[in-house]
DNA sequence: TTCATGCTTGACGTTTACGTAAAGAGCCTT
DNA sequence: AAGGCTCTTTACGTAAACGTCAAGCATGAA
């Protein structure tokens, strides 16, 4: 019943191995107070507690949170008070975080959007026989902005 | 007929003002590579054509190459050999970075699924009145992960 | 001549999330 | 006792694109 490879108390290498982090990482979230496990002599052990909190560290990451804003949703609800205040608060972030996610979207369309002129300018030359170099002369919007006006 | 406030050769700050820079990042992009203009004793003397160049480095940057990278094109088309060769190269930068794009997108697409998991999860405690806590206590993801063990 | 502006070249600082040594401690085995 | 392995702390390094002084020329106006 009782798994032997994973259980109760981890080491930090086996909690990096599970879910694919350096001990680097989790000593980092340690030091950035995300994350504070006993210890045995000055070996961390990790409890499924602290797993869990693991887990919930890497979901905020997942969803492009910074470990600081991390802490303090995890700050949040270590005081334990006013359940709803801290869902609120929680909530707030995400979905500020959700706002910025969606903003990104935008941008990352409209680079899409620039990047498929870009190319298809790019195909047209690459595609057109040599006949058509006057459509190449007139079409060109960036050399035609480049020669308009060739000062110096 | 001719503009007096921006005209032919322009001063850095003018450059920087019209494409809203700070001259810091104008030099900078000088500093790797990406342009190169004129001297008047010591000051930079920015033709249009820099001034061209400068717009074709912005595009790059809006669809989020790295100044290297932008750099990498600017050096190509300024061999200005084989035509087709250099447009190829482009095309295959270009053709990566929408790759990337993409992928960016899913990432974030995926982000935002999970944060709409989240947000649902926090609404529900949110909205329950008091009288369903045993729903909560059920449809606890993280509590019930992090409580069905509590060793240590 | 003296100022105010605007330009110049260094050169270190910033941000984030770790990477990468370096040097030592603790524990188990041979 | 000597390795060998895993753990520890300390601390500088990294990447990208500039930000932010600092200190000094240069030029046109007063």
């Amino acid at each position: 019943m009782a798994d032997k490879a994973t259980q109760a108390p981890f080491t930090i290498s086996q909690l990096a191995a599970e879910f694919g982090l350096t001990t680097r990482a989790l000593r980092h979230y340690e030091d950035q107070g995300l994350i504070a496990p006993q210890r045995r002599g000055r070996a961390r052990l990790y409890s499924s507690r602290d797993r869990a909190r693991l887990a919930l560290i890497l979901r905020g990451k997942r969803v492009g949170l910074a470990l600081s804003e991390i802490k303090e949703i995890l700050d949040l609800y270590a005081l334990g008070d006013g359940q709803h205040a801290q869902m609120r608060a929680t909530r707030a972030v995400l979905l500020e975080r959700a706002a910025a996610l969606r903003a990104q979207r935008v941008d990352i369309d409209l680079a899409l959007a620039e990047l498929a002129q870009g190319l298809e300018w790019i195909e047209q030359r690459l595609t057109v026989p040599v006949l058509a170099l006057v459509d190449v002369a007139i079409a060109s919007a960036y050399d035609a902005e480049a020669r308009r006006r060739l000062d110096e």
